[in-house]
DNA sequence: TTACATGTGTGATGGCCGTCACATCCTGCT
DNA sequence: AGCAGGATGTGACGGCCATCACACATGTAA
């Protein structure tokens, strides 16, 4: 079972070899060990969804390793992404907080682990430790500025192909994750669908499609598969004015 | 000088009659006379910029009196409202917080009244007082949410109209503030220029000017300076699908 | 292999709305 | 009163992109 998803399940936070790098999992001993109690470790296949927008918070959950995408959905069944969650992140923290129901719906975009810790104990949990009260600050400022960033990209863009040149440069700013830099090209692992770049931009599927055809045609960017190589970088950024 | 903005000064938290109504001031009496020694009360006229973007932080601001709005620019100079706070927020929560530059420009669109206190005086005053922990999250999971809201109203709205018609009707819920329900019609006061208005839902001004020229040929809103009158709730409505 | 679902490329069409241009109105100021 | 500057109303035009409609590719289950 352990590598089921391909990944070795990482049952003990102690002993978590990421921790130092992570967002929330960066905590003195005492509040790691107390977590490890309250935690609740699970294994998701991609696409299953941890929560559902507008669902009661049952509690939050930490991403200990794949990556989520977190959308809101309208009526019409158009839906938009809110951000890309990476390991180390607390999911459903605004409502858990705030007491309200979940903000976005989360769905993993790969096979994940991700522990659960129910709201009561998550709360005491915070006012034991001030530590972790203070990562949930810096947790929450992360939301807060990636929110922003989402509404500078789509209200503050001109054109789509503008919003997905800045979402490529974007992702080739991460070698850390899924980029890798060689001489000159930039190749990076894109996991979206089109369809998914389209939410993510506020756009259509079709349009994503042409601006990647176009910039493929112009050489400025190779795609195979889900590796895209960007071949003309300063070309990408002539198109972002922000 | 009391009177000059033609409001009078808060000049003791402890005092303040609002405080059990507001985000943030609704404290202990031990934590509100400290922040009585830390901060800085100022008062602003109308159209002042309490902090720019980009700018290094230097402390956050409570807004006592008045409502101010947090606005972002790209390198253009076309610029979005990311929203209106109301009295009783912090302000400047997120750069202090992540010790990063101030994510927006703050105005106030009325005479204010503000309270700062420096980066240093604030965290030391979060961590002495596990309550204002508590505040400091509710604070920031409310700029998320808003953020939030911002983001669907943009990004999942079809049209111009619908989204002036949303952003009309979520004013006229607030009946606290500054509407005033009567029998049929929905009074409301907007202080925000049309210009102000297309930033906040991210269109051009001659469009809102057209779109609300079209609401009052249709009799669904008579605007008379800064009141506006909701004739017709239900067909505001049904533009909008979200 | 065949089927079916999901993801992707591409043309045609039309409408929304951004932009430019100018007129008009309103408010505050001297 | 009269002026200046900002806020608002309105017409004309054109481009971007959403939508519809399919074909093709890729992957996956039977």
């Amino acid at each position: 079972m352990a590598m089921a998803y391909n990944f070795h399940i990482i049952e003990n936070c102690l002993k978590c070899s990421f921790r130092e790098q992570r967002l929330f999992c960066d905590l003195p001993n005492d509040a790691l060990s107390k977590l490890q109690n309250i935690k609740a470790t699970s294994v998701y296949p991609k696409g299953a969804m941890l929560c559902l927008e507008g669902q009661p918070a049952r509690g939050v959950f930490v991403l200990c390793t794949g990556r989520a995408k977190l959308t809101t959905t309208s009526a019409e069944g158009k839906s938009i992404i809110l951000r890309i969650a990476e390991p180390g992140e607390v999911l459903g923290l605004t409502a858990v907080v705030s007491g309200s129901p979940y903000e976005a719906t989360i769905e993993t975009l790969e096979p994940s682990q991700a522990n659960f810790i129910s709201q009561a104990d998550f709360v005491h949990f915070v006012q034991e430790h001030p530590d972790v009260g203070m990562k949930v600050a810096k947790q929450l400022t992360h939301n807060c500025k990636c929110a922003y960033g989402e509404i500078r990209a789509i209200g503050l863009s001109n054109s789509v192909p503008e919003k997905i040149a800045k979402l490529v440069l974007k992702w080739s700013e991460n070698p850390l994750d899924f980029a890798r830099k060689n001489p000159r090209e930039i190749a990076i692992r894109v996991t979206l669908t089109q369809e998914e770049i389209a939410q993510f931009v506020g756009t259509s599927r079709e349009t994503v499609s042409r601006v990647l055809g176009d910039f493929r045609k112009k050489g400025w960017l190779r795609i195979k598969g889900a590796t895209w190589t960007i071949l003309n970088k300063p070309a990408l950024q002539s198109l972002v004015t922000t």
